[in-house]
DNA sequence: CATGAATGAGACTTCATTCAT
DNA sequence: GATGAATGAAGTCTCATTCAT
């Protein structure tokens, strides 16, 4: 919780700026967006205030890249060695087993990224990390569907409403073994699976 | 924005707390929740500071009060005139649909409590509105797939897993109409309607 | 501490006044100056706070009238039936046990004036009810020594210091034995006499 | 009053600490201690608000740790070279000088300590800064005067009532000579050295 | 006469940010 | 480059006071 603190260490920018980004990522994600001051930040890096300040211009960007580098350590996480030359179905089957064992392997990411999505926002008070990632998330699925409907794999349906569908399962999953976390991953992604391409399957 | 402001005008205890209530609704779901200072509230209620303390006692009662209002109007809205004697698929459609209108008619509350259940939390840093709603939640919908499971109208299937899918596709349904408002609440439903039938049903 | 309150009671203007000089007394005793807001006072009094600004003036002026009342309630308990004729040393000592006797009939009137005297201040941040009082008292006590020493009871000394000696002395009797309440008050005023009838008399 | 204000200097934290409690001496000396707010104490010593926060945690610890401090400089300009190997009764003789003159050399450190010792108080509103320093007081008193009994030099009498007096004799003269400056300390003190020596002396 | 709803000033406190060192 | 002392702008909350009823 308060690492040990080495006065005057000087260390090169790129590293000074994964350990802040890493000690905001651990404090929101503890303490929650609010409490999540530059102060705490700085105490978890173990570097002083005006060091935050001075990489990271000031409280808001500092929130939002700490954001976008947790979405990157997620999204690594789940797309890494997928094989995505094989059936769909199958693509399916192994990202929702994937996804399933993050809240274990990147629950400060996944909670981090909530808090900070819902309350950034910019002086008119509108949110300022806008859920276009979502948009892009929902195009890709729905190329992946379409792919499945060509080959046969899949039958015909909506594919936007059924990818907003099969991310909110997911999405759902997520928060879902976060809170009860003696479930087993893999047998609610096996169920969830079976449930997603009873649905889908031709 | 800034409404008329009568000075001095009195209103009776029950009346003042739902007309600060309502304030506060609109300010949370317009500004966040960060923004919904008490002065923020006040101004939009058209009332002084110092009342909105005395009736609520504090920023953190306020919130909670706020989002229990909130969450009961939308359960109203949903709930109300539904036929729970008729086949458990039927109340299916009947409520995706009822929920699918929730973002032309309660958007400010959907979008209220969200940022309140997120952010709200207690001395220690935990989140003070605990998602245990969801668990009651769950427990009442997994009882109605037993009962259609009993009739026969639905098959076999793990009725937790169900239950937070099914919650998990309504809610992201209730994202996706608030965030494009241009689509057809109906016909969202219609579709998942279909998706989630398609899956459950014998 | 919270008085039955029947509402609306009609009550003399006389009778008002003291019903809220005895709360403010009783509050000011117990909680100390700062705590005694009129809301405090006017809930021990079992009556509203217009009602107390409105008798009062203000917060200020109802300090001051307290300490007054009390400052008389306190003369009278000593001074009453007192036998001013009698020699000095006998005054002396009957005035003595009195007051060692006010710490347990008379406590709240004590520690509501100290808190009120030294804490109620004009605009300028000067005391307000300046120790003017005890100008007085220490005029009518020179006076009593003057005449003991013309009688041959006491002894030549300077009647202004002794004034001031004996004043204080009587008033850290007040203060210990408001502190020590197991300790026998005649005793201590026994001993107190001795010690300020062997330094005065002749 | 107020004082001028270089901007931005930067003291040691030993030295900004002193000069805010200094600040603090001088306010609630002058102005009583309701009137000294934070911002009243920022105001005098010419620093911000926040400082005063920061160095003191809040508004009581920094009123209580002015107590100590005053009290600390009071003992020393009493007991400081005084001779406690000499007889008793020169012993009081020359402290009983030496306070006459504290309200000339420490008037705001007397007045201070007044103030805050009748005023803060604990959460309950019970006081924080009890009298049991006169306790400690008393206790080394009645040992200095059971050894002017020893020694012969004092006659014999209840030393606890003895050193309540004495303390409030002593007391009395610093209200006193506080009030009336044109009075001479030493003229004063030479009074009262013989009336509580009269009193004492074997 | 009496109430208590309502206001508004001001207190304390917390932080993001700046800047002398 | 790095620190942390210092500022100043909110924010929450408390009350004395006013006034419609």
């Amino acid at each position: 919780m308060t690492p040990a603190r080495s006065p005057r260490q000087r260390l090169s920018e790129e590293d000074r700026r994964t350990q802040i980004l890493q000690a905001c990522l651990a404090v929101v994600a503890a303490q929650g967006y609010a409490r999540a001051s530059l102060a705490a930040v700085a105490t978890q890096a173990g570097v002083s205030k005006g060091l935050v300040s001075h990489y990271f211009g000031g409280h808001d960007t500092l929130m939002e890249q700490t954001a976008r580098a947790a979405l990157v350590e997620l999204r690594t996480a789940v797309v890494d060695d997928l094989d995505l030359a094989a059936p769909v179905p199958q693509i399916i089957r192994s990202a929702v087993h994937r996804v399933a064992h993050l809240p274990k392997t990147h629950a400060t990411q996944l909670a981090a990224i909530g808090q900070i999505v819902l309350n950034l926002r910019d002086a008119q008070g509108t949110p300022r990390l806008d859920l276009d990632a979502y948009e892009e998330t929902y195009a890709g699925q729905e190329e992946l569907f379409r792919r499945g409907q060509r080959e046969g794999d899949l039958r015909q349906f909506d594919t936007r409403v059924m990818a907003v569908t099969y991310q909110s399962a997911v999405d759902a999953m997520l928060t879902y073994l976060a809170k009860h976390p003696q479930e087993d991953p893999d047998r609610y992604a096996d169920e969830l699976t079976a449930l997603l391409l009873n649905a889908m399957r031709a």
